[in-house]
DNA sequence: GTCCCTCTTTAGAACCATTCTAATATATTG
DNA sequence: CAATATATTAGAATGGTTCTAAAGAGGGAC
């Protein structure tokens, strides 16, 4: 990880009130390293394992749920069984492809939602979500 | 249950292909006497207990996709950690309630969602879901 | 630097919805 | 009604996620 990388999450750690500790460093390392991610709890553990960072799964879950609490990651439901997470917090919404459980982007500006009626009396619409299931031909 | 229901959910079962167990009569019964319905295998399984219908909660998941592979559900997915399924199998779309995980119809004429990108070669479109979630205010 | 207090990490157990297993029961066909 | 195929079942197994309680590490005060 990279000098700069490191500087990067300390920073985004820091404004999310949340200790610096090296799992944390090393998980945002490879979480905010370059591009946006798609990620399961299962994966970034593999991942950070495979990288030689050592770190218990509970962590990455303890992790991902703080970093998502923190805004840093969003979570994004397709499949009943697996929570999946996002690097790009963006307006955007998703393709999950059914056969191996990928992820691609939509961005927010390509796509549009109108028509949502008004929701019942003392509730607040949270989120929009649109999931486009494709699958192979 | 009354006369016609068991009718019904028989000529149902027979259009599957499914033989008319006492125990998938009784669950179309439960599932398609009137309305449409949001529900989960727990729900469901309750449900049949509470009305004296003896179902072992193996049979009420088999059940479920039984039916949902016969096109009489549709299986919805709000939540990662739990499978829903509807009886309302026509072009609609859901609000789901974060507080109390309600589903609420939203009517298929009512909403549209517009500039969905075309899907990566070799890839067709399955379904386009919407999910809209909203919360106590 | 050291002490202390708090927050964090961890291994492993617990959890919970769902699926599987293999024995038993029921529907259908001839 | 017998023979065969299909369904049901209790209970075990599974798999992803969360919890627990004990050990470890950060950070402020001095």
């Amino acid at each position: 990880m990279s000098r700069k990388t490191t500087e990067t999450a300390n920073e985004r750690l820091k404004a999310a009130a949340l200790r610096p500790t090296r799992q944390r460093v090393a998980l945002a390392g490879l979480l905010f390293a370059r591009g946006h991610r798609h990620l399961t709890a299962e994966s970034l553990h593999a991942e950070a394992i495979g990288a030689g960072i050592a770190v218990s799964l509970a962590t990455v879950y303890n992790t991902l749920h703080q970093f998502t609490e923190a805004g840093m990651l969003r979570q994004v439901v397709v499949d009943a069984g697996r929570f999946y997470f996002d690097t790009n917090i963006g307006d955007h919404q998703h393709f999950y492809c059914e056969n191996d459980g990928s992820l691609i982007d939509i961005p927010g500006e390509a796509i549009a939602v109108a028509g949502i009626p008004t929701p019942p009396r003392g509730m607040a619409v949270d989120r929009v979500d649109v999931v486009v299931r494709i699958r192979r031909a």
